[in-house]
DNA sequence: AGCACGCCGACT
DNA sequence: GTCGGCGTGCTC
């Protein structure tokens, strides 16, 4: 018999398969990891196929060995490696590396040891307590964790820092040992809550499990309890002998929402996220594929769960960007996630508030049910939304960061004891420009995008068509001299706060006080616990976190994402607006969000403070389709990366001109074809140059193929090129 | 990715 | 003379 191996290495000229003799004496099968001469060595490969014929004509080597006591690559994931690498032009070997654990890779399955730590003999927890100081906040914390019996090293690093951890060993407080026993990711388990459906819950998990669509899109507002939805019919599938997976944003796999799994599901859920040791991380997998657990539940790259017999897919906050992945390989996990639905003849959930565009018309034109949810579960209002006009602000007098409304709301909240939220968009840079007296920002007259400014030529260009524009001194509409590009900082707003309310207590939240692993749970934690009154932060205070005490939110320059260079901006800055709204006023206290913003009559406001996605939506998809933006179009960005500048010229000037010949040819699948520099020109010393194509949906499949074809066919030598689908961003 | 083969510069 | 630089080509 013939086995048709893909070996493990990653480079071009080796991504086919190679044909091997399988000896009599093993027993091997499609998905099987094997060892195989390669050449003058030898490498790890995965068999693909099994064959009684070849085709090729070289003498056939015999495989070595094989690698593991079990299947790793189930056959619906092979047929995915080829659709995958078709589709998304990537190499065989990297779409398999997708499907298995890192540390299966280079032959050795480490044994499984971890660190279990314990109090050291002899030593009570009131004696260890007492050995230390009092601002030892950690250690503190790793010691209340080991009362009854121990905890592994892995959990208390993940909360408190594993420097505490050490600390404590150190001083000879704690032992830590290794031990051999497997263990799941520790999970406290949270009470599970015994939940009665509503009636529009129940009619909802009816639709999902037994109405006519096998995709719908779950469309609730926040607090409507999907989450409980996902939970029934996690329940319904298992019932059925299926299995499930559930994906989440990465941000969100906090350890109290996976705790309400664990709760409910016990042994039977494997985890997959990033924050897993490599160890934890195999355990969790080869427990799905090993049949023990039947429920997988982790951010995009859970997707790619080794279960079969999937019978529900549930992607939550379907519109949220980390499903989209950025680096290599790149691809959709609403792609893949369409794939094993199909293959398994499962039903496909995306849940959201805010779905994206994309999503919202698909349902609409009929390919998949809607499935709405009215109401928040106990009934609370929405929060009352109000606009600020920061101009207005500036006009009288008030320069600050804070409008006097949302100090007055903010001195409110204090004095009733409820808690504040102050979110702050830093993602768009100060790439932007702004009139600081009448609002207008400066855009691009071809394409509708706000225009980005260039700082090394001193120049506003557009992203999408490359058109430069010279920096305005007045502006435009008012004459106002006061044109910006200025942004603020999360530690600015805590300032100006702490100047304001000198007995407020203040958490700051951002990239730069969560560096710390554990620590962006436990700033939550103790938010929630009511240790601070106000909480200041970026993005990542706006996932789906249940503050029943806040009462107010605030938005600063919710214009920053507004007119960040893209077309995604208006879009981006609804669901921000609407989820960040969403914190305010949970349970029975009522909530207020404070908007302030410069333009106060831009439309995304209006239908977020109505909380009217449908007139959002109808609005939005309008302007995409006369701008030949997606989901009308697909932009496609092919980036040519090179050390030498006339050689990145040279690739990008032969592609463009292959490109611009096909497109003639098919001027019906191309709203247009360009090639510029890239916007950031040299990163790492290289030269960046790009072609921006939009392309139309028909033949899509076609075209894109085409685009391929021709970047695969050009000689890369002293140059990488990459091919963008839809960018997220673009430097 | 490795590893060989191969064709030009400076060293005991 | 030959040791060694890394460009190019091949791996079932």
């Amino acid at each position: 018999m013939i086995a048709r191996v893909i070996v493990d290495i990653s480079t071009s000229d080796v991504d086919k398969v190679f044909d091997y003799l399988i000896p009599s004496s093993m027993d091997l099968h499609v998905g099987d990891r094997v060892k195989v001469p390669f050449g003058r060595q030898k490498t790890e490969g995965f068999i693909v196929d099994i064959r009684e014929t070849t085709d090729c004509s070289h003498p056939m080597k015999e495989i070595t060995a094989k690698l593991d006591d079990f299947t790793p690559v189930l056959p619906e994931m092979i047929e995915l490696m080829w659709k995958m690498s078709r589709e998304n032009n990537l190499r065989l070997v990297d779409v398999l590396r997708l499907f298995i654990p890192a540390m299966m890779r280079g032959g050795r399955v480490r044994e499984i040891k971890r660190h279990f730590v314990t109090l050291a003999d002899g030593v009570t927890y009131e004696d260890a307590l007492s050995k230390l100081k009092a601002n030892a906040v950690n250690q503190r914390g790793v010691l209340s964790r080991l009362t009854d019996g121990g905890e592994w090293a892995a959990v208390l690093g993940e909360e408190f820092g594993f420097s505490a951890v050490s600390a404590l060993a150190e001083k000879g407080l704690v032992t830590v040992r290794e031990v051999t026993k497997r263990r799941r990711p520790g999970l406290k388990p949270v009470q599970d809550k015994v939940v009665t459906l509503s009636d529009e819950q129940q009619a909802a998990v009816r639709e999902i499990m037994h109405g006519k669509s096998d995709t719908n899109l779950l469309f609730g507002v926040t607090g409507s309890g999907k989450t409980e939805i996902y939970l029934k019919c996690i329940e319904e599938v298992l019932a059925t002998r299926k299995t499930a997976i559930m994906l989440v944003p990465e941000i969100s796999l906090t350890p109290q929402m996976m705790g309400r799994f664990r709760a409910r599901f016990g042994d039977k859920v494997a985890v997959l996220h990033s924050g897993l040791s490599d160890g934890e991380r195999y355990d969790e997998w080869l427990r799905l594929l090993r049949g023990e657990a039947v429920i997988a539940v982790g951010a995009r790259s859970a997707i790619f769960a080794p279960i079969k017999n999937v019978g529900i897919i549930i992607i939550d906050e379907e519109h949220d960007g980390s499903y989209v992945s950025e680096n290599n390989p790149r691809y959709v996990t609403s792609e893949v996630a369409e794939f094993r639905r199909a293959y398994n003849n499962a039903k496909l959930v995306l849940g959201s508030a805010t779905p994206s565009l994309e999503t919202f018309k698909r349902a609409s034109e009929g390919e998949m049910g809607i499935i709405e949810l009215r109401h928040r579960i106990n009934g609370t209002k929405m929060p009352q939304v109000e606009i600020v006009d920061m101009c207005a602000e500036i006009r009288s007098g008030n320069n600050g960061i804070l409008s006097a409304k949302l100090l007055e709301e903010i001195d409110a909240t204090l004095k009733s004891g409820n808690q504040s939220m102050i979110f702050l968009n830093r993602r768009g840079f100060a790439s932007f420009m702004i009139c600081r007296k009448c609002g207008k920002v400066m855009k691009c007259d071809d394409c509708d995008v706000s225009l980005t400014w260039h700082k090394q030529d001193n120049l506003l260009k557009c992203h999408y068509c490359g058109k430069p524009y010279v920096v305005p001194e007045k502006c435009p509409d008012c004459g106002e001299s006061d044109m910006r590009f200025g942004r603020v900082g999360t530690e600015r707003v805590v300032e100006e706060l702490h100047a304001r309310f000198p007995s407020a207590r203040l958490i700051r939240m951002d990239k730069d006080t969560t560096r710390k692993k554990g620590s962006y749970d436990e700033i939550l934690s103790a938010f929630r616990s009511g240790e601070a009154d106000i909480l200041v932060g970026t993005q990542m205070i706006v996932k789906g976190h249940d503050f029943p005490n806040v009462t107010l939110v605030g938005i600063l320059d919710a214009d920053m994402s507004l007119y960040y260079e893209d077309y995604h901006s208006a879009e981006r800055t609804y669901q921000l607006v609407t989820q960040m709204s969403g914190r305010a006023g949970r349970a029975d206290k009522e909530g207020k969000v404070i908007l302030q913003t410069y333009s106060p009559r831009h439309y995304i406001f209006s239908f977020a403070r109505d909380n009217d996605y449908l007139g959002f939506y109808r609005k939005e998809i309008n302007i995409r389709e006369v701008t030949n933006f997606p989901p009308f179009t697909k932009i496609v960005r092919v980036l040519v990366v090179s050390e030498s500048e006339e050689r990145a010229l040279e690739l990008t000037k032969s592609m463009l001109f292959k490109l611009r010949a096909y497109q003639k040819d098919h001027a019906d699948r191309f709203v247009m074809v360009a090639g510029m520099k890239s916007p950031v020109k040299r990163i790492e010393n290289k030269y960046r140059y790009q072609i921006l194509m939009r392309m139309t949906r028909k033949d899509e499949k076609d075209t894109l193929a085409r685009v391929y074809e021709i970047v695969n066919a050009e000689d890369k030598k002293d140059a990488s090129v990459f091919v963008e689908i839809n960018p997220q961003n673009m430097n």
